[in-house]
DNA sequence: CAGTATCCTAGCGGATACTG
DNA sequence: CAGTATCCGCTAGGATACTG
């Protein structure tokens, strides 16, 4: 048993949900921590569902909040990079443990009959 | 370095995602991690802002996951128990984790210094 | 005490078309 | 290639009032 117990009513977890939190934000930010750097077309292949519009609105908040960083080449046609951040790559941690609770969560579902 | 690496489009972080986010499920299950158990108006109590209304569905969306257990004293007035259950303690490391990072993101916010 | 029942709105996300 | 610009529907969440 863990001694931690954050005070509720100072519990910053809002905050990080609210910078994670995002229809495609998980996904980019996995593909940007195994890939490292893509290209906004290669990104979108990446994540066929994603509409122009969505992957450049998910990625100006992810690189307001210094997750991701976006570099522009000055040629043509262009080229933009994106990618990820020293301060991103904190987030692996929390994104892998979401994911094992996830699989776990969907495990438990399809078995009733796991107790707990 | 960890090796770890998640496949992104067999990611699950999404589905633990939608469990945990809702305006007050992580406050209400910080309360419960801390309390264990508490009633229907010592919650409401605790989380002042909060309406009824959205107190109780966040609830019944928390013990449809089977991360809450609600119980009702048939007894006048009207008791009613709210409990974390074995399952739900196994987000703690998780919503400690992102509070961590929720508070370091605050911070560097706040210190445009500091580098990554 | 522990809820429902109604009504309402902000904003997230999608579809589609256009551009330097 | 890497974006904007519009338009639009849905639903999470809030305000308020009522009830067994």
């Amino acid at each position: 048993m863990r001694r931690l117990m954050i005070k509720p009513e100072l519990c910053k977890v809002d905050t990080a949900l609210g910078i994670i939190v995002g229809k495609w934000k998980p996904t980019i930010l996995l593909h940007l921590l195994v890939e490292d750097t893509l290209r906004f077309n290669a990104l979108k292949r990446k994540i066929p569902d994603i509409t122009q519009r969505m992957l450049t609105k998910q990625l100006r908040e992810l690189e307001e909040e210094g997750l991701v960083s976006r570099t522009v080449y000055p040629v043509v046609p262009p080229k933009v990079e994106y990618t990820i951040t020293p301060y991103g790559k904190k987030l692996e941690p929390i994104l892998h443990a979401m994911h094992e609770w996830g699989k776990a969560h969907i495990e438990r579902k399809s078995q009733p009959s796991t107790e707990e």
